[in-house]
DNA sequence: CCGCCAGCCTGAAGGC
DNA sequence: TGCCTTCAGGCTGGCG
């Protein structure tokens, strides 16, 4: 049988990222207007006449703020992209500045644009994996007593933001982790290598464009190119690139999960080294 | 509080 | 050929 690979990718935090990159230049423009084709997102309208002064990421967040206290927040879900190319269908909603549009597309509809005015409409937001807090105290600090499996703990939005189900994967296989692990059972060295691996893969992925299966792109329409580094996710059945062991896939929860059941064992180790 | 799970949504793909 | 079912998964809200 020929390998299928799975129907879809959600926008992670490498993909976010790029995102954000090639909206950065509309920081100063002016939304002269906003047009929406679904009625859920109706509020957007109140951004027109206003100027966006800066454009960033919080997890898998895009935050566009007009002024200190009036921000869009838009969330990409599985399939919502920002465009500057009118050509795609299932376009939810636009805005116009002086010389461009920018769309917002969203084929499942499982993404979502608000308006706020918080000065910090993400409270309760986990840690930010690339940033200078996210280290191996501070993991430990988030583990607590809790007693998720490792997988669901590292993609718990409220412990760390922006990770989704590829770089999961991806980041407990080059840690040497089984997903199903209880996080109480981490080894001070285990959790100091999640922090390395999970810095190392979104790093990479950012420098690469982020992942690319079917939907993802940039507002340019450009694909990334983090896919073929792909370890595990995907490769069901395809030998494990480290000991050819063939790739398992599971379900962890409702989500699919891919490891490799040789180099990725559930007992505790001690001595790491990575 | 915690862990777990259904449901939202749409299009692709598989089964019969 | 075509209908029907299943699958994909971020997030929310509800359950025990």
């Amino acid at each position: 049988m020929g390998y299928v690979p799975p129907a879809g990718e959600m926008p992670e935090l490498p993909e976010v990222e790029t995102i954000v990159k090639g909206l950065k230049r509309m920081e100063g423009e002016k939304v002269k207007r906003v047009e929406i084709f679904d009625g859920r997102l109706k509020g957007i309208e109140r951004l027109k006449g206003k100027v966006i002064y800066k454009i960033y990421r919080r997890g898998k967040y895009i935050i566009f703020n007009f002024n200190p206290s009036l921000s869009l927040i838009a969330h990409l879900g599985m399939t919502g992209k920002f465009s500057f190319k009118g050509e795609d269908s299932h376009i939810r909603a636009s805005f116009k500045f002086d010389n461009k549009i920018l769309y917002f597309v969203d084929t499942r509809r499982f993404g979502s644009l608000r308006v706020s005015r918080e000065e910090n409409p993400l409270p309760y937001l986990g840690l930010e994996p690339l940033s200078r807090e996210f280290d191996a105290r501070s993991l430990f600090e988030k583990i607590g007593k809790s007693r998720k499996r490792v997988k669901d703990f590292l993609m718990d939005q409220h412990k760390i933001a922006g990770i989704g189900n590829i770089y999961v994967n991806e980041i407990l296989f080059r840690s040497r982790i089984h997903p199903e692990r209880r996080v109480d059972t981490l080894s001070k060295e285990e959790v100091n290598i999640l922090v390395r691996m999970t810095k190392d893969i979104l790093k990479k992925a950012i420098r690469k464009g982020g992942t690319t299966i079917r939907d993802y792109k940039d507002p340019e329409g450009r694909e990334g190119r983090f896919q073929d580094f792909l370890m595990v996710y995907g490769r069901e059945g395809e030998p494990c690139k480290v000991c050819g062991s063939p790739i398992r896939r599971i379900k962890q929860g409702n989500r699919t999960t891919y490891f490799c059941e040789v180099c990725q064992k559930l007992e505790r180790r001690n001595n790491v080294t990575g």
